[in-house]
DNA sequence: ACTAGGTTCAAACGGCCGTTTGAACTGGAG
DNA sequence: CTCCAGTTCAAACGGCCGTTTGAACCTAGT
């Protein structure tokens, strides 16, 4: 591991080659499905540079991590009109949410990297998580809020911010075989947009209306 | 492989405790993740009894996938009263989805090797699912179609009973880290009837709505 | 031009993986 | 009780994994 000696450029053009590939294939396969000998080959890169540049396969995925964090973090700061209204300001988050459906980059890579650690998370990410994600999240929490009624509570809009999140990513997830039976979906950019449409307009009615106030404790588990 | 002759108790006795063990490893780790070793050792069993009984880890995916789906199906199939509502059937609908966040169970081991699939599909899963899950589907679908303007499309009720699947699911995935930071929730029986309810509540008032009939196409893409 | 140190490289290491093997065991039909 | 097909078993195989090694190769500072 290089000890904060001075770095060629040739040697940083590495790294970025390693990082690039690598968001790829744990995007791709997930952290131990990925294997740094299938990374090296995509990188057109030595197998032992991995371990030079970043210590470890686990610190190959901690730079990963991180490129990825700011990337969606910086995204997510686009310039936007001043003051749209909820409705606009929750369209355009879902549209968001939904654009590794139709698009191939570097941040859809990132986006199914993070899909793949809420299925299982690993010591690296959960980290991570609790420290850098908490900003993101409030962000969606705050956009929750303003359909909520005044005096929800914060666990109430937490909840409304993560209910939020699933309408979107089991579209992003299922992206692929929506194409497939029994769907058979043709995924463009119109279809997304139309999606986006749909989903806001779900999300906002629902928001909109308390849940019922109490329900009957008995009846509906009874039944099961 | 055993070619149709007959079965011993004995050996009957090892293929269930092989597909129980099988089950809870795959829901655990993913079907790469598992290994036989961990298998037949948690099985108490020689590890050629898998590819005796089996054929191969494949082979043993397959019948793992055949008993969760044959138990997810029946257990679907359970009692209910007589016509409910729409209302009280979205409810139990969803209430049934959540079951796994506080269940440990076979079934909530079932339910986490399909996400693992949606992730990530196996060649085996894909045959599967093309022919047995469709049925299931059709069942969410007409019940989404019961909330929808009458004269919504098969692609609409289609999205619909998706979109429903995705609000339940990110709660199951994620269940376990919703009790730490940033979220804190007290995952119990009590939390997850009053999720049901609200989800149920949400989702219900989305569905009755019809999204704003054309958006203005150029406006909200223009803004990112 | 020289050289010191950052970087690349091919090769090898130990470890876990799924699978195969052939011998040892066993249970139930005759 | 006998016997053999059905089943279990310990051991080994080849293959891929992440990591380490030490020599070769640049490159930038003098």
């Amino acid at each position: 591991m290089p000890r904060q000696r001075k770095v060629t450029r040739v040697a940083q053009l590495t790294r970025e080659k390693i990082i690039k590939a690598a968001s790829r294939a744990f995007a791709r396969d997930g952290y131990e499905g990925a294997s740094i000998r299938a990374i090296v080959a995509a990188a057109e890169v030595n197998q032992a540079a991995i371990n030079y540049h970043f210590g470890s396969k686990e610190g190959l995925y901690r730079a990963v991590l991180q490129t990825a964090l700011r990337a969606l973090m910086s995204d997510d700061d686009a310039p936007q009109a001043d003051k749209p209204s909820r409705e606009a300001a929750l369209r355009r988050f879902v549209r968001g949410q939904l654009r590794p459906m139709t698009a191939r980059d570097e941040l859809s890579d990132y986006a199914r990297i993070f899909n793949w650690e809420t299925l299982r998370p690993s010591p690296v990410f959960r980290k991570f998580m609790a420290r850098e994600v908490a900003p993101f999240l409030a962000r969606v929490t705050e956009l929750v809020r303003r359909f909520l009624p005044a005096k929800g509570t914060d666990q109430e809009a937490a909840v409304g911010a993560l209910w939020l999140f699933g309408q979107c990513s089991i579209f992003v997830r299922n992206a692929e075989q929506l194409a497939n039976a029994p769907f058979r979906l043709e995924i463009d950019e119109r279809f997304v947009d139309r999606l986006a449409d749909t989903i806001a307009t779900w999300a906002a009615d629902g928001l909109g209306r308390r849940p019922t106030k109490r329900r009957l404790r008995a009846a509906p588990t009874a039944a099961e």
